[in-house]
DNA sequence: TGATAATTTGACCGGTTGGTAAACATTACA
DNA sequence: TGTAATGTTTACCAACCGGTCAAATTATCA
């Protein structure tokens, strides 16, 4: 046997498992740091330290290391907001909902940046997942915030844009990382920004812009 | 004389103009389409509909195209910005510097991707730009706000992070726009989509999501 | 008109791209 | 241990990349 993918009885050595891994990590780095046609299967072979060849005996293709990594991503990428609860407090559930998003833009920048990639340039590769499960997920928990709107527990408002002001507003900070560095300067770019960030948007999200109640010390 | 750019006495012919419009607004198509790496110089004659060697005659090389599209747009991108006015109604302000963003990213989405593929991948080639007049704009801009706040017009807020908000929620649906459209879906994928974001952004940075005083009907 | 400058083109170049072939090395296992 | 499957490397390829060059074409204007 030659093909390593799609062994007959199992994903058998150990040895496969490491070298993916270590392939998905630098395909990672390198295709969020450049797009898929800006990223070249030289420069993956070069962060995970080992030659083109070995890298194309494990993944056949380019497309397949980008299709692998985004496979594997995306489930872990949709967890927060799975995790949104219908029967919760929903501000709570919207507060935590940013906390969490927060936390992915931070600790996950790449695989954030792997998607804005993706979709800024048209989502060639991932339009089906968009159309597909993405839609389903957030149809479904659309659905969830329109019946909190109905119930008079939050005002009234598009739950779907909405979940695209959440998204947008956590993600800024990894996708946009070096633009709100720059425009912080270094002073402020600590990973305090984080925590800045966390404070005004879930002010922004409960409460609007509205004059506060209890002026300014 | 060989060399097009850099006439001696000035920007002669009326040829000249119009071809280096041409080329800027193909190079606009390609370069927001797939990045700096991504695009291909052959790509922008092809879309140009001139030879490749005649765009290298208007522009000597590929960065030199980009680099006067970013010229050229960046001053236009920020106009929005510089139009926030210190002396305004606050609430009025912030609505009308989110209704202008939106308009953008309705009318210029080429314009906010090339942007966004740039800062995306690291910004190389606009650093300057970022850490220079745009963090000096937004400095300006930020103060202003602060002031309002400090003057209890608005909630207290981080200016910076205000600003960051509004840009991204905005933005998104230029830069996001696939994945808006897929989410979406058919039915909800005109145009109008922009009026339902306008009315949903205006309405979270001035009330936020509290409850509604006047129930739904 | 004619000559001079501006514009356009086809042929080409060295380097890089994604990917392959086959020989070689290593591992797993009977 | 032997051997067959698995893993790795060297050498290589055709297509494409950004860019050059000299020749051909077109516009300008005295």
């Amino acid at each position: 046997m030659v093909l390593p993918r799609a062994a007959k009885t199992q994903r058998r050595t150990r040895i496969q498992e490491e070298k993916e891994e270590r392939i998905l990590e630098a395909a990672l780095e390198v295709f969020s740091a450049h797009g898929f046609r800006g990223a070249t299967v030289d420069q993956i072979a070069d962060v995970a330290g080992m030659s083109k060849p070995n890298l194309l005996y494990y993944f056949r293709t380019k497309e397949a290391m980008h299709r692998a990594l985004i496979d594997r991503v995306l489930d872990t990428w949709l967890d927060p907001l799975r995790a949104f609860d219908a029967e919760g407090n929903p501000v709570t559930e919207i507060r935590s909902y940013i906390r969490r998003k927060l936390e992915m833009a931070r600790d996950f920048p790449r695989e954030s940046r792997l998607f804005a990639n993706e979709v800024l340039q048209g989502a060639p590769h991932i339009e089906d997942e968009l159309k597909g499960p993405l839609k389903e997920l957030v149809d479904e928990k659309a659905e969830v915030i329109r019946a909190w709107t109905k119930a008079g527990k939050i005002a009234k408002c598009d739950p779907y844009h909405l979940i695209f002001a959440i998204w947008s507003t956590t993600q800024h900070y990894a996708d946009f990382d070096v633009q709100v560095r720059a425009v912080l300067g270094q002073g402020n770019s600590g990973e305090g920004r984080f925590e800045d960030a966390a404070r005004f948007l879930e002010r922004l999200f409960v409460d609007g812009l509205q004059v506060s109640e209890q002026p300014a010390s």
